[in-house]
DNA sequence: TGACATCCCGCACGGTCGTTCTATTTTATC
DNA sequence: GATAAAATAGAACGACCGTGCGGGATGTCA
């Protein structure tokens, strides 16, 4: 049974996300984000008890809805290149989602939390491992079923993917959009073309 | 002739602007960096008007340090693809500077600006736009030198080395800074192969 | 319907924010 | 060394920050 407090918690954090992601983690103060769900600052601020809790909480909400747009979808394609390519995919349409008007949310959590040691930072950093680790293992089951050359460094190709994917973050808001789109889109194509077998 | 005036408001941009790298532009109150200076709020103030000048101001500073740190140098190297490598290298270096603790300033002011219009957004996109086109007028000339496939589109090579230089900005926190160097260079180098006449 | 737990609000607190005054000190010029 | 100009300090402002407390409203279930 869903309580009324989680159902409140959950459109609370829904739209500190979004807030977020233009704000920055920072910018989501609580009387911005009370004023903008309708609630008294003391009454949102009993879910979380701290600032940075919310701030963890968000992160932990990014991170479930990010394995639900882009990694439990790209496990159901067949392993190998398949995989790999729908990982790619989601990824670069996660970034779109209209929940992250500010753009990718991980982006914009890597920078505020570099220098700054906390729970926020921790949770942020494993889920970056985590994702690379999800990377470099589709890279490496497309090795074993020979799509991809077998001295391919599968580290190396995460890595290159992960470097695209934070280019077109940013290449998307400097010019237009759409030529940001297809010239990451291009780079990847040129990496694949590359972990091929000859 | 320097007067007092003009000295200190250097010597606060330079601190700034550090601060900037670990805190963000919004993250360096007028109150920190003035007690950062040994300076009171009102004194500090005077020399910037306004907040927003502020943040202009560290842009227009960390633009200049940039094209003395990376442009100039590498304008000094032969035409083609020593000047390429010349621009690549340093912009790696650029990113590991003493007075960036926090790392790269463009890439934090990116992801801050993003969704703010204003004097210190304009700044910023201007001084990337100008990157890039420095970037693809660089790869254009190594075509000219026949370095470079008479086919390469410089602009697509340029969007490439951005997103790996970006991506390596992140990737050296999450994990081995100086693993996410080796790696990034790997891709630099793949890049240059590629892009190099058959 | 009554009892009780949960949820939420109003209010207040000490701090810091950007900014504006006025006054004082320091610097540059003759 | 006198004087005008420039640089800095001090105090104050209204606004907002994160956070706690006490009580009223709302939901849950016997």
């Amino acid at each position: 049974m869903v309580t009324k407090g989680e159902d409140t918690r959950a459109s609370v954090l829904g739209s500190a996300l979004s807030l977020a992601t233009q704000l920055g983690l920072d910018g989501v103060t609580i009387g911005k984000l009370a004023e903008h769900v309708g609630m008294s600052k003391s009454g949102l601020f009993a879910h979380f008890a701290s600032k940075e809790n919310l701030q963890v909480a968000i992160l932990e909400e990014a991170v479930e809805r990010f394995v639900a747009l882009v990694v439990t979808p790209a496990l159901k394609k067949p392993r190998g290149e398949p995989r790999v390519r729908a990982l790619i995919d989601h990824w670069l349409a996660w970034s779109k989602q209209d929940f992250m008007p500010g753009g990718c949310i991980f982006v914009v959590a890597g920078v505020e939390l570099d220098d700054r040691p906390g729970l926020a930072r921790d949770r942020f950093v494993a889920s970056q491992k985590d994702w690379l680790a999800t990377l470099s293992g589709a890279a490496r089951i497309a090795i074993e079923e020979r799509h991809f050359r077998k001295d391919l460094d599968p580290e190396q190709l995460a890595h290159e993917i992960y470097s695209i994917a934070y280019g077109y973050h940013f290449l998307r808001r400097i010019g237009d959009p759409a030529r940001a789109d297809r010239r990451a889109r291009a780079a990847f194509e040129r990496l694949l073309t590359d972990a091929r077998v000859a």
